[in-house]
DNA sequence: AGCCAGCTGTATAACGTTATAGAGCCCGCC
DNA sequence: GGCGGGCTCTATAACGTTATACAGCTGGCT
């Protein structure tokens, strides 16, 4: 193994103790000797044995993050922010991709409880209220964006409702009257989805449109792929949509290839808004309309709130945080009144 | 803490090393007392304290992916495949961003000297030869990708020479004449971008079109934007190209966005490469042609390899493995030769 | 009968760390 | 002079695990 606190001890000629001070400054210790410490630990380059220390205090320093999916750049975006964050408060964040599967959602918060790790920044889209209340609330817990809600932990999320309000309200003001959305869940869970719909079905009331079931399409999940198909979907209709509003961008984008592939124009034809603010949306061809939260503000309080309640701190009671998000305008809803159909 | 070897001893009757026995299997434990311990396990619900564990067996357990941008898609795929082969090894991956800055990447190949990390996979882009030589071997490490050779480390990179001339020869088949390359690197570092630029050079010559080092584009990464930017300064040219291969699909990306922007058709105008083949390139409009190496086959071999040499697996020297690769060809390229330009 | 081998179980010493209890020592104060 | 109290430093007991050494017991072989 490599070098250790004795090693040290033998090399300047104090006991463990000191060097364990000198270290890690639980108790002063002369100036002189510090010194002597300081200068073998350079000599011989020491650093703790992260195993042992974490097994007498009993942490595993070691926090989960568990998404459904790695490869969906807003959460890749969002880990960003979260290891920088863990990193700066001594802590290492370990990404689970659950695949959004039950199963695998289920044993996160099992393994919650067993000491691999010492908090879970959880993302859950297929388990619901129940499971995560079955978990014994040992081990802190923050959820993130999706899904569950009424639960003893703390939990960050953007106004869903709100959120598709502003995102329907744009295409309203571009005079769309029959406004898609792509993204909606059978189930019960998956709430987010739900709470999308929701904030899109009173937006179109708040308009004074009308509410077309037929017009809400479901998707399995929320990549490229189901957007695509679900746009092939609903251009095939006798009335098509004139805008769509996503669950999210990926499925936005995979919404715009289905009607850049059908041969109509972005946004003359349909015009197309999303969630996140993926960079892929600043780049795709038209440019794509979306709502922006602060990915970085997310990812860094999710942290916080994690090691606070890990290390014990007085913060109160969990708490709800609906961070921060704003309307950013481009080329897929750009370019005003279109022409009038007929 | 939680429940530990020595409450199982207690629940069952026996001792703490026969619980151990049971636990991992290191020597028979009779049938009867092996049932008893079992239902003791199950019943109080124990799981092994790996911080305890990895201290006693002088491994932490942990093997880190050094990554130069998180947000990548094509690490975000390569991660998946490695965090899913290290768990099933009974290894936990850790991922680390070094944002491709040289002090980062020195820290990252410092770190793995200290027990932090039982082992390293590193896709090095800032730090040269000598600095990696300088890292002392006491810890295992694989590199991947970019940046380095002729190291006494294990190396796992697809042919890049190879992959520049099929790409190049694919755009040589449309019958364009002047083809450029965006990505090129300054620096004697990078190597990468150097392989791929020389593989184009080849290309170029073995097709008997000319080198202009004009059509040759630096960029200051390999980003969306980078792309963008070189591809916007290519056209303004008197003489711009009719075709790019660029280092990525994320330049490829930029390339097109500037393209597109620029009132030009691609393939007709510009038929444009990548490298990588993300999924972001089979839904972008046009769709985008490209080198798609095989992701999941080099997540899982670096893992592989690296969990070979912690454990001390008689594996021979430490080798170069170059991964298979293939065309993949979409509408950036598609359809068939250009009208000739006077 | 004597003995070795095989099987099953136990006691114990590490691994490297931190917190607690305590041991010297010097100083100032009554 | 005695005593309390800072100030340094030390000795040691954990944390939970695994591997080694060892102890008993059975059964088969010479």
């Amino acid at each position: 193994m490599g070098v250790s606190l004795k090693d040290i001890a033998a090399r300047a000629g104090v006991s463990l103790s000191t060097v364990s001070n000198v270290v890690n400054g639980y108790r002063p210790v002369g100036e002189e000797t510090r010194q002597r410490v300081q200068s073998a630990i350079d000599e011989l380059g020491y650093a703790p044995n992260l195993s042992a220390r974490h097994l007498r205090l009993g942490r595993s320093g070691l926090i989960a993050l568990a998404i459904p999916e790695l490869d969906n750049p807003y959460f890749a975006e969002l880990a960003g922010a979260a290891i920088r964050e863990a990193a700066g408060l001594g802590y290492t964040l370990v990404m689970e991709d659950t695949a959004g599967s039950y199963e695998r959602e289920v044993m996160m918060i099992d393994n919650s409880r067993r000491q691999t790790f010492d908090g879970l920044i959880f993302s859950p889209v297929a388990v619901s209220r129940e499971e995560v209340l079955a978990g014994p609330p040992s081990t802190p817990m923050v959820l993130i964006g999706e899904g569950v809600y009424d639960v003893p932990h703390d939990h960050i999320a953007i106004d869903n409702i709100a959120a598709s309000h502003v995102a329907v309200q744009h295409l309203v003001s571009l005079d769309r009257w029959r406004i898609a959305f792509i993204g909606a869940q059978a189930g019960d869970h998956r709430q987010s989805a739900h709470l999308r719909l929701r904030g899109y079905r009173e937006a179109l009331a708040g308009a004074g449109l009308p509410w077309d079931p037929a017009l809400a399409a479901p998707t399995t999940a929320f990549g490229r792929g189901d957007g695509l198909l679900a746009m092939r979907d609903l251009l095939a209709r006798t009335q098509p949509p004139d805008a769509v509003f996503a669950y999210n961008d990926l499925v936005a984008i995979g919404a715009m290839r289905a009607v850049l592939e059908a041969g109509l124009r972005i946004p003359e034809d349909v015009a197309v808004i999303g969630i996140d603010d993926i960079e892929e949306g600043r780049f795709s061809s038209p440019t794509l309309t979306t709502i922006s939260p602060d990915k970085e503000h997310i990812g860094r309080l999710a942290v916080r709130r994690l090691v606070d309640r890990i290390e014990g701190k007085p913060v109160g009671p969990p708490y709800d945080v609906q961070p921060p998000f704003r309307l950013v305008t481009r080329e897929s809803t750009l370019g005003g009144r279109r022409a009038v159909r007929p």
